[in-house]
DNA sequence: CTGGGGAGGGGGCCC
DNA sequence: AGGGCCCCCTCCCCA
């Protein structure tokens, strides 16, 4: 009998001294329902027990008796089960409140394994978007987002490892990981089609394999894989300008190496999350240290805390992936509106009264707003003489009838390049994204002339 | 290689 | 609860 095969029979028999109430000497009450275990165990796997029972350990006689609200009794059979078991029995239901209660009750390896599990579910929800595109194409096809739908579906969680899978790395002993053989595999043939998506769709140049591999597949821009799979967004098969525009800033973002994600299926599966989030998530109390009585929520995912509910939601974007708020005149989605608005008054808006040459204050009166594709910044007028670019500059009143201006309503799931005009548009655009000059336009920037983001 | 600046992201907190 | 502001930090680009 090796090591490992005594350790998991040893376990075996606590756990059925347990279900026999044979020297349990731990009552542990949970919405109601009693549960008892052996207080050796759970000094052992739980740093919230460690405290608990070595502060009652002068009284062994008595079982030691622990009243929880903050988690269900379902979640707290899944957690004991853990401890005498090795095996987590997580699913996409339960892994948020599982992960909330092992917060509370100071179980790290059970955190850790809610952490792999989630994480795994992310990524292999968007590997298996880019693998069912390989399947059905290259280009724009309005089966793609039924596929791509079915693998975002809540209901049904994306995992190709089982629950047994993940239990059954734990009880071998080995430091389990998200990522199977048939995963790896099925990256490599995404990372394959990342590339020709941007090759091709794209029109991108050649990616560089290193943004590829996969340790870095999150780097590929799953957005315009995205683009690629709504219906919306194409038209006869052929990207619009404004798809177009979009590729052009993926582009430049994906050679930034700016780290994205999939907004659409991180937008469902942070609904998941927020759906599912316990309304106590944790409180705040170190162990040794005097517990503070007001509540604060904790984050399933690291150590941060917060006072508010709403703090937390906003806080877990970070961890989700979801950016809801996109930016209508290139696409690029944020975190915050805050953050997008911010990204427009500067970005499109020359919302910043410096020369971008010389950097100088700058007013109305000693310079220019310059146009470049959909970025605006301003130039003083010395610099715009001495750069001596071509100056097109439109009239006010013509200005007035092509503004950029973002739409009233912030329609989440709609292609986010959404130019609405007070007036019918004509050409010429005022949009050139594709254009490699530098074009001035004569703009008023106040707020009368560009409406302000209303979301 | 390094420092400065721009842009973006995130936390705290007020309204 | 959401919006918004302020502040700080990090990352990236460029000179």
């Amino acid at each position: 009998m090796d090591i490992v095969t005594y350790h998991t029979r040893l376990l075996q028999q606590l756990d059925e001294q347990r279900k026999k109430d044979l020297f349990c000497d731990c009552h542990i009450m949970v919405e109601g329902q009693m549960f008892k275990a052996h207080r050796n165990l759970l000094f052992a796997s739980s740093g919230y027990f460690k405290m608990l029972l070595s502060q009652s350990c002068k009284d062994m006689s008595k079982p030691t008796t622990a009243t929880f609200d903050v988690f269900s009794a379902d979640t707290f059979t899944a957690i004991l089960d853990f401890v005498y078991s090795g095996k987590l029995p997580l699913s996409g239901q339960n892994v948020i409140e599982v992960m909330s209660a092992a917060s509370y009750l100071q179980m790290t390896d059970v955190i850790r394994i809610c952490k792999m599990f989630i994480k795994s579910s992310l990524d292999i929800s968007e590997k298996d978007c880019y693998s069912s595109m390989s399947n059905s194409g290259r280009r724009h096809h309005s089966g793609h987002q039924s596929v791509c739908n079915a693998s975002w579906e809540i209901g049904s969680y994306p995992l190709h490892e089982s629950d047994d899978d993940i239990s059954e790395c734990i009880e071998n002993g080995h430091s389990w990981t998200p990522y199977s053989s048939q995963t790896r595999s099925k990256e490599s043939h995404c990372n394959e089609m990342t590339r020709a998506v941007a090759t091709t769709v794209l029109d991108i140049p050649q990616l560089p394999n290193s943004t590829c591999s996969p340790d870095n597949l999150e780097n590929t821009d799953s957005e315009a894989i995205d683009a690629v799979c709504d219906p919306d967004m194409s038209h006869g098969g052929h990207p619009t300008e404004e798809t177009e525009a979009i590729l052009n800033f993926l582009t430049a973002s994906h050679h930034r190496g700016r780290r994205r994600s999939s907004y659409k299926s991180r937008a469902v599966q942070a609904d998941q999350i927020y759906a599912t989030m316990p309304t106590i998530m944790g409180v705040l109390g170190g162990w040794g240290e005097e517990v503070i009585p007001s509540m604060r929520f904790k984050c399933p995912f690291c150590s941060h805390m917060v006072k508010r509910k709403t703090d937390l939601k906003r806080h877990l974007r970070s961890h989700t992936g979801e950016r809801p708020y996109p930016c209508k005149a290139c696409g690029k989605r944020f975190t915050r509106m805050e953050h997008m608005r911010n990204h427009f008054r500067t970005i499109h808006e020359a919302g910043k009264l410096i020369c971008r040459r010389c950097k100088r204050p700058v007013t109305d009166e000693s310079g220019q707003v310059v146009q470049e594709g959909t970025r605006r910044f301003r130039l003083c007028n010395e610099c715009v003489a001495e750069v001596g670019v071509n100056n097109f500059p439109i009239e006010l009143d013509e200005y007035e009838d092509h503004p950029i201006i973002l739409s009233g309503d912030e329609e989440k799931e709609s292609p986010p390049w959404t130019f609405h005009r007070e007036r019918e548009m004509t050409e010429p655009q005022l949009i050139d994204d594709t254009s490699s000059d530098l074009v001035i336009h004569e703009v008023m920037d106040s707020d009368d002339d560009i409406k302000p983001i209303e979301c």
